[in-house]
DNA sequence: TTAAGTGCAAATATTTTGCTGTCAC
DNA sequence: GTGACAGCAAAATATTTGCACTTAA
């Protein structure tokens, strides 16, 4: 993801471990996977990281370890645009919720944290009196470099 | 959906006529639902819906005659939050695009158009040079009514 | 020690594809 | 008449569940 992240590393493990969850080989594994990725993963891709390190983790584990980060709140969970099947993509939680905005043509994704989205999310907290658990807005479009 | 409508009645089946799309019994039914479907439906619930008219629908024709729609741009598939498994649901295109609100505790979907939300896209169109094909903002909480 | 976690196999859910016959225009 | 469309069967994709074994605390 394009945007910083100040975290110290292994911040996940212990968030997780300070709420009494246990930690294993293949939790650890997929934590820092998830922890140090540059771009948006799907289940496949980090199971395919995580067999790097641990070969004999299952995808079974990726999935019941992405629950267990959902739940704990996290991680989001993005589609993307469905541009490629119907899978997900993850990245951990920031302090900031932004927009995503996925390119129809060449697939790339941009980040952009807004004002505006802030807003628009404390004006739905009040006017229609909805507590917000997770809002995620997705775009896609044609990026400036394919609309060209 | 709760926004009003103001299309004539069939204006789905003679938008796509008027560009040559070849209309037949199916399409007509499945049409007719989407359009006057008082809430968001997935595939499933079409299909059911459609059989009632012409018992010989297949569930193939359904995703068919979705992919058209989508293609036209004259749906929006939405994923309200995943609530229930990974399908999605179907609503025809508004003049103007709205936030969906899922409760996660009761499942009702509420919609709400914006100004801010308006705002928000043209800011991503302009400060990103971004060009919106679609817009899709979905959030999940909990409702008046739930969270007392 | 023991409850939580893991891997494996199988199931489920949703959507898509190939193919052959049919129908709208 | 013919090319677009439909139905059926099967495949593909993504995720979840059941169960016996393993391991962190």
């Amino acid at each position: 993801m394009p945007l910083p992240h100040t975290e110290a590393p292994g911040y996940l493990v212990s968030n997780l471990a300070s709420r009494g969850v246990r930690m294993t080989r293949q939790r650890r594994a997929i934590l820092g996977i998830i922890e140090t990725a540059s771009h948006h993963l799907d289940a496949a891709q980090i199971l395919r990281k995580a067999q790097k390190q641990e070969p004999e983790v299952d995808r079974v584990t990726i999935y019941r370890t992405l629950s267990l980060l959902k739940r704990h709140g996290l991680i989001d969970e993005l589609d993307l645009m469905h541009l490629q099947g119907e899978k997900h993509f993850y990245e951990r939680k920031t302090p900031r919720e932004h927009v995503h905005m996925t390119c129809l043509r060449c697939g790339r994704v941009t980040e952009f944290e807004s004002r505006l989205f802030d807003g628009l999310k404390k004006q739905v907290q009040k006017e229609c009196r909805f507590q917000i658990a997770v809002a995620r807005m997705e775009i896609g479009g044609y990026c400036s470099s394919c609309r060209a």
